[in-house]
DNA sequence: GTGAAAGCGCTAACAT
DNA sequence: ATGTTAGCGCTTTCAC
């Protein structure tokens, strides 16, 4: 029988394995394994020997069975929102970095928002047994990774709170941020503010909604009912409720837009209309400079960074009891948010 | 001795495997295999067993053992740029979406643009033994890849071809929207039109400033020397490209950028300037709309999901010939392009 | 319907 | 300096 048609078909594709190298090199398994994991005690003309059977047969290592055997996959998770999402690119970007520097890969998954989603895909990476998670929660119940992390998988939550469990957790400073904003469209003259923000169920939305609800406390300004609208950031929903704020008996002359999404299509919406409207948008976008968006900037990357740099602590074998890190904001003001009332 | 104590310390944290489990339900290791892989031949009664005992004990399956087992990882490995990057983000996104409607996960990588980088990367995911993978080319010479084709990797390229070696590609038509793009501001009365892009040892670069130089031929325009300029997209070297191309003794009274981060700069740059200039820039942008930039749209989700299918195609054991596919761009005109020369 | 035994490809522990 | 053995947790095979 055929050489090539010796072993099953599982065997990925019939690879060579160290077993094969061994075979062709004179040596025995461990040996190559030194070799391959560049371990001393083998001499020069014996590892020659065995690295030319490596790359005649062009063998390379099957880390699945390495992984099995070392208990530590060198990977992490991370579930976010939508990879898409010009906000999360960036904060996936960091955390691949850091994971580099620690010779880790990185695996993504977007939950859409859905917390079933999340769970099925965090808890995916925890049986492929990653090393680590960082999660971006999109439900508020985190209980179903206790049994994981008491495990051993380190667990780094960004963004947004974790949901009753007690774990690390890296955020921007939503409340504070938002605060700023409308502080800074209130000292411009603004008295009728309206804000835009995301579902409710997001931790974010409502942590910026209390934001603007301080502000206009502390100025005395009393908020009315119409002037909130909490929902998703499709276009067509943000349009709609621009629209409201701005008609009716008691329409506002200055906007606070929760998101980026939402920064977005109220910029669209505003641009086609006559009178000017104050705007003050959370998060950073592209290009906002051009336009003279003012903004409360977050630092997408510096989010990833330091979640995935408490992460690899963690599996360095830090010991202390989770902490919350919130990370601050910045208003960066360009002319939108500095107009008087019409 | 205590139970919790038994085991050495690398199995994953003293996780329960299947033999625990069925220890505690007092069943063969088979018959909970069978119970957590849905398999059939196991009686309501014995399922119930296993299932308390599983969750009892808070197992999870291996998967790292069942991929050694298996052969199969269904995981795809995606090797780009930058996910950062705005153009990749949704390109990854689309990826992901088939992987995951395979039931497969996505792990990603970024080569910030550097051969040895992208190489790295993708023999570390072969590694992994990933089922497929989706690599947009920072090198020229893909040959390193050759023994996991041969091995059974399936492989597909995208955004840019394969070097040196014969595979899948799917392309957006770089040369055809370039073309597209200039002949559209010659139609608008330009003679005198600039090229910036990225560095040239980018195919979708070259390819671009293919279409550029034809659509001059087309015209019967000649192309000055200084009207051309390719280089890394940072924002000094495209402002000062810029800036070059607007003095001196010919300036010119278009240009066409090369890509998004090539397009951005140059939109900053002409903001500042009295005399109007006109641009057309390959890739869509955010708020592109509201700025009136001309652009050639490409679809980067398409090109991810075009690829991925293929790929999945492959894997399903599909054993056509590579093929190259070759998506359209769009000419999406918004004010910046339609401009007479001054 | 159920289970025992073999083995996936590697590394750890222990020879030689 | 090199090799042998056991076993990671699962699936496959085959026997009961």
């Amino acid at each position: 029988m055929a050489d090539t048609a010796r072993r099953p078909e599982h065997r990925y594709g019939n690879r060579p394995t160290m077993k094969d190298v061994a075979a062709r090199a004179g040596v025995g398994l461990k040996t190559v394994s030194r070799v391959v994991n560049g371990e001393p005690g083998v001499t020069p003309d014996t590892e020659r020997r065995v690295q030319e059977a490596i790359d005649s047969l062009g063998f390379r290592r099957n880390d699945s069975a390495r992984v099995l055997r070392k208990g530590r996959t060198a990977s992490v998770g991370l579930v976010l929102e939508d990879l898409a999402d010009p906000f999360y690119g960036p904060l996936s970007r960091a955390v691949e970095e850091v994971a580099r520097a620690h010779g880790a890969l990185l695996i993504n998954g977007s939950s859409a928002e859905d917390a079933d989603r999340e769970q099925e895909l965090a808890l995916a990476l925890c049986a492929r047994r990653v090393d680590g998670l960082i999660v971006i929660p999109a439900g508020s119940d985190h209980r179903y990774l206790e049994p994981e992390i008491r495990a051993g998988v380190a667990t780094v939550f960004v963004d947004r709170p974790a949901g009753l469990i007690d774990a690390d957790v890296v955020l921007s400073d939503s409340y504070g941020g938002a605060r700023n904003g409308v502080a800074h469209l209130i000292a411009h003259g603004h008295r009728r503010i309206g804000f835009i923000g995301d579902r409710p169920r997001i931790h974010t939305a409502t942590e910026r909604l209390r934001g603007y609800r301080a502000a206009m406390e502390d100025a005395g300004l009393e908020v009315a009912e119409e002037w909130v609208s909490l929902g998703p950031t499709e276009p067509d929903r943000v349009a709609r409720a621009v629209g409201a704020m701005l008609s009716g008996p008691n329409p506002v002359t200055a906007l606070f837009a929760g998101n980026n999404r939402v920064t977005v299509t109220t910029v669209r919406v505003l641009a086609s209309r006559e009178t000017p409207v104050a705007l003050v948008g959370f998060d950073d976008i592209e290009l906002a400079d051009l336009l003279g968006i003012t903004v409360i900037a977050q630092d997408a990357a510096a989010l990833g960074r330091t979640a995935a740099e408490r992460l690899f602590r963690r599996l360095d074998g830090a010991e202390e009891p989770p902490t919350t890190v919130v990370l601050e904001t910045k208003l960066i003001p360009r002319g939108s948010g500095e107009t008087a009332p019409a």
